[in-house]
DNA sequence: CTAGGGTTAG
């Protein structure tokens, strides 16, 4: 009578205060039998807090009666359905040192976590245990197995174990076709995909977004319209495709197309705009949207991030924080904003994330120590810049640059090169930003010579200088005094000059007190903004320093009852822009 | 239970 009663309780368990409840009414009559499949049920649901689920169900394992593999293997699975990959590997570790026998939920699951972190020596360890245990004719396992040599990159192996196999389902044939798109080999791709028995969508997707993130949109499109049955992830790869070869127009001609769309779409496009810089439009779908989720939310918050937008960036995040529907932030969320700090300089604010980061259940990570080396350094703190730059895992390429760079600002130009000198030691390639940090350096110390020399070496690694380093480089050489040189190299750039390249000359041009070519940068630099006001001051400042009063006066007038200004004997400079 | 479409740092 109790025990019907309890199974349909269990069944309807949907949150941690029943489970609690069914727990405790277990507890007092002495069905500890009962645990593992209050265990069981308690899972199967989808609850919003299932943190605080798994974590019960954590405890409630390490107080069973008696140790039971069946409860265990729920819980791992659990934990890397819900995306707790660590945690369902350590647990598995654990149950295999209760010399539980693990179950094939157990394995597959534990597997499919290796796979997600990268945990090749865990995964080839489960391998072995495969054996052992007798899973070698199960789908499940073999899938797993197969899918976590596949996503390492080891299509060897996966092959081998594909061909192995004594049954096979379409999930194993499309986890291998994934492995090849992944890898790149998209014509072994398609041959592989021709053989597959019983296609369906997601092979059918499998080789369309291979196609389209290869950029080879005819072939995609092609697919596409091949295809016998399209669903959201269709469409989505389709927009992701167009999205990656720049036009963001197609990939909105399949966002009004599709039927209907979902968070991923929405969040594909955000991103999309984001990249095209176009904040608006992606503000606007994203207040369309009637759900966000977390991740459109980081999509949106980088779009600020990155387009230069710090304090909206900071607003979202706390709309986020206040709008409690579980969005709670993640790392991703984190990097955005931290990014956002170090470009308003406001250490303050990361200090109370800081102080908060425990109740978002975050860790520090290398990502998110490579973004704080930027914001201290940015904020003037370059020991403890260098504190996280040593307590990193893996310093990567993006590590040094934030480095290298923090040093350049922090007036420590030897420690830039020979932060650069190591990094080419352990064979690191630099990029165009690792020389924005470089050239800051030699740039902060008036260093002209190994500035210029640097500035001209980027070719030997194959990178082309952008506008911002043509900027530096100027602002180096002017600063110097070396004006006609700095202005040669504007007019002789690849690209058109913007207003840092021109206000960096203008700059040196007030500081040496050169009329000539301030009013030529000042003529550039107002045709390029509409407020130029700054400009025109500095202007100004360098008549008035020279003793040309009358100009200095028309400069001021001028700027007062903002006419247009012509700037005395400057008739020449246009046809300077387009050489 | 195993496969597909997506967000992050310089």
């Amino acid at each position: 009578m109790v025990t019907t009663k309890l199974m349909t309780l269990m069944k309807k368990c949907s949150s941690v205060k029943q489970a609690k409840q069914i727990h405790a009414h277990i507890l007092i009559n002495g069905l500890t039998f009962f645990q593992p499949l209050l265990i069981h049920h308690m899972l199967l649901w989808d609850v919003i807090n299932y943190r605080t689920m798994a974590q019960y169900a954590y405890s409630m394992l390490h107080h069973l009666h008696s140790p039971d593999s069946f409860a265990w293997g729920c819980v791992i699975r659990f934990f890397s359905q819900k995306g707790l990959f660590t945690e369902a590997v350590s647990l598995y570790v654990q149950m295999h040192r209760m010399r539980l026998c693990p179950t094939s939920h157990a394995i597959s699951s534990a597997l499919k976590s290796c796979a997600r972190i990268q945990d090749m020596l865990g995964g080839v360890s489960i391998h072995g245990q495969v054996h052992v245990f007798g899973f070698n004719t199960c789908v499940y396992v073999q899938t797993a197995l197969l899918d976590l040599y596949s996503k390492m990159g080891d299509m060897g192996t996966a092959r081998k174990m594909f061909d192995e196999m004594p049954e096979k389902s379409v999930v194993s044939w499309n986890s291998l076709l994934s492995g090849y798109v992944k890898t790149g080999i998209l014509d072994e791709a398609q041959d592989f995909f021709d053989e597959i028995p019983g296609k369906d969508v997601i092979s059918w997707n499998a080789m369309v977004s291979g196609y389209a993130k290869a950029g080879n949109m005819d072939q995609a499109c092609t697919l596409f319209q091949q295809m016998p049955e399209r669903n959201l992830a269709s469409w989505n790869a389709m927009i992701t495709g167009f999205i990656e070869c720049g036009s963001i127009a197609s990939a909105r001609k399949c966002f009004d197309a599709m039927p209907r769309q979902n968070c991923v779409t929405w969040m594909t496009m955000i991103a999309g705009y984001s990249k095209d810089g176009d904040v608006d439009s992606a503000r606007r779908l994203f207040n369309q949207m009637d759900h966000k989720d977390l991740l459109s939310c980081n999509a949106m918050l980088a779009c600020y991030a990155q387009n230069s937008k710090p304090k909206e960036a900071l607003e979202l995040f706390n709309d986020m924080l206040k709008l409690d529907i579980n969005i709670h932030p993640d790392k991703v969320t984190l990097s955005s904003v931290i990014s956002a700090c170090s470009q308003l300089g406001d250490l303050e604010h990361w200090f109370w994330i800081e102080s908060h980061i425990n109740d978002f259940g975050i860790v520090l990570d290398d990502h998110l120590a490579t973004a704080l080396i930027d914001l201290y350094a940015k904020c003037g703190s370059i020991d403890k810049a260098y504190e996280l730059f040593h307590s990193l895992r893996k310093k990567d390429l993006v590590a040094h640059s934030a480095m290298i760079y923090g040093c350049g600002i922090n007036g420590r130009p030897s420690d830039a090169i020979k932060l650069f000198e190591r990094m080419l030691a352990d064979c690191i390639v630099p990029n165009l930003v690792t020389f924005t940090g470089l050239l800051t350096a030699y740039n902060h110390a008036g260093l002209v010579e190994k500035g210029y020399q640097c500035f001209n070496s980027m070719k030997d690694y194959g990178l082309v200088p952008s506008i911002d380093h043509y900027g530096i480089m100027v602002d180096l050489l002017g600063r110097a005094g070396y004006l006609d040189e700095a202005y040669k190299l504007i007019i002789n750039m690849p690209m058109q000059p913007n207003t840092g390249v021109w206000g960096a000359l203008l700059l040196a041009c007030r500081l040496h007190n050169n009329v000539e070519l301030g009013e030529v940068a000042v003529q550039h630099c107002i045709k390029l903004e509409s407020d130029a006001t700054g400009y025109y001051s500095l202007l100004s400042s360098i008549y008035a320093t020279v003793g040309k009063w009358d100009d200095a006066k028309k400069m001021r007038k001028g700027m007062e009852g903002k006419e247009i200004i012509k700037i005395p004997g400057c008739s020449w400079t246009s046809n300077l822009t387009t050489p």
